[in-house]
DNA sequence: GGATTCGTCCCATATGGGTGAACAACTGTT
DNA sequence: AACAGTTGTTCACCCATATGGGACGAATCC
């Protein structure tokens, strides 16, 4: 859990300056890069110029763009985790099953990463991608991951990210958010009831290994309308923990 | 098409070679990579600890891997392309129909990029990732996008690129490539008969813009024995016409 | 418990990244 | 067409900083 390294090489964190301004502005040309992080032109020109040599930005039409090797890199990332490998079919099933919408979340960096989202044919359409980054407290998938972490663990990411933030039914205290784990960790499962999105109501189930740490987590999320009684309470979220545990043994045994 | 940066920046080479080994390794070490690398430990801890500060690399029990922030990069720089937005639904649609493999290539850098691929129900597996990179003209879909390029950029391209390569009945010379490529403007598409893979057939067609430049190309993939005769050379080849230009009429009007 | 092996840290050095200014290549304007 | 106002590119200087040797501490393995 380092946060600082002790020789940072400076080029580094502006190289990746660079390419996320060039993704905040959808592209862009040297100037108004310059302006936009505050960095002399030729500095800006050095940057983009050895990254297109790299092949990891385009330059079209005088504008530069994020590259499709990030692609490559990225893909490599997320099969090169087993669970993405393993829980693929099993949510792919499960989102055909419920016709509705299903993720896959993991933790990185004390936040949530979405690895993979299938959709089922009445699956609302939200605007996260694949790869956003969530504050784990504000969803259920977070707190299925959050209830099975080492206590202490959950203290530094609560120290490092804090909680609250724009959801304004989000967690707000460390003794709300205990409170919530243990549910968690009695239910068997997290719910996440229009916290994060307005008439969006989610169930997640952690997925643990052979050592009983968690490696992620999955969730069914859909409309208030069709999310509410029994079938949110119990019908789904059983489904979604029968998936969790059929990944759960595909990890161990493979 | 410039090829070297007048005043790289030695560091933005570093962080992606260092980068890159970390994926060809799949995972490693400080002492293993700096040898790997041929650098010095504390350079490489230098790159590392920086990289893991700025949450692009993940430390797991003593071994780096690369993060899924790469995820979050290559998932914007592929939605950022209208064609991906377009084309999705409809590849989607051909993998449905024809219950083979669809895919989606673009030309980066003088080489095709998987976009994205749609699996049917009797889909071949094959290895290569999303975001893997292939020399153009040893696929039916890089044939298809050269066949529409300006005569001077598919020279720059095998100049930079070379021809023939590892698959044994790869394109060798210019002359071939350029019949090769009248042949695709004739019919309006590409085909690969088992050029690249053994048993792997493919038809591809172009997608234009409304200004007749190439911005990638559509194909359906499959096992010789179900590409064959009748069906492979007239019936495939049309419904992937077709979805081509549904995708180009949308890439128009949008 | 002794010997490797590995990650981390520190510091001196020269290498190379940051910078401004000048130049070139366009774009659009009157 | 000439011009003003862009934006991208290049160059060379100088100080910041990337580099890499070496030393320390922590595991791990005989």
């Amino acid at each position: 859990m380092a946060n600082t390294a002790r020789n940072p090489v400076k080029s580094v964190e502006t190289t990746f300056k660079v390419l996320n301004a060039l993704r905040d502005l959808d592209g862009a040309g040297v100037t108004e890069l310059a302006q936009h992080l505050d960095v002399p032109k030729s500095t800006i020109h050095n940057y983009l110029s050895t990254l297109e040599q790299e092949e990891y930005v385009v330059k079209q039409d005088g504008v530069y763009e994020v590259g499709l090797r990030f692609l490559e890199l990225g893909a490599y990332a997320r099969h090169h985790r087993k669970l993405f490998r393993i829980a693929k079919p099993e949510v792919d099933r499960l989102a055909e099953e419920t016709g509705e919408l299903a993720n896959i979340l993991v933790e990185e960096h004390g936040r949530g990463s979405y690895l993979y989202r299938a959709r089922g044919d009445k699956a609302v359409r939200v605007k996260a991608h694949i790869g956003t980054r969530v504050p784990l407290h504000t969803t259920a998938l977070g707190k299925a991951i959050l209830a099975h972490l080492p206590a202490e663990r959950v203290d530094d990411i609560v120290d490092r990210h804090g909680l609250g933030g724009e959801p304004p039914k989000a967690i707000d205290t460390r003794e709300e958010l205990a409170d919530a784990l243990a549910d968690v960790r009695d239910r068997g499962v997290a719910f996440d009831d229009e916290e994060r999105l307005e008439g969006l109501r989610c169930v997640a189930a952690p997925v643990l290994n052979h050592d009983h740490e968690v490696i992620g987590a999955i969730s069914v999320s859909g409309p208030t309308n069709r999310f509410r009684g029994e079938r949110f309470r119990e019908e789904l979220a059983q489904k979604v923990l029968e998936v969790a545990n059929v990944i759960e043994l595909n990890v161990t045994y493979s």
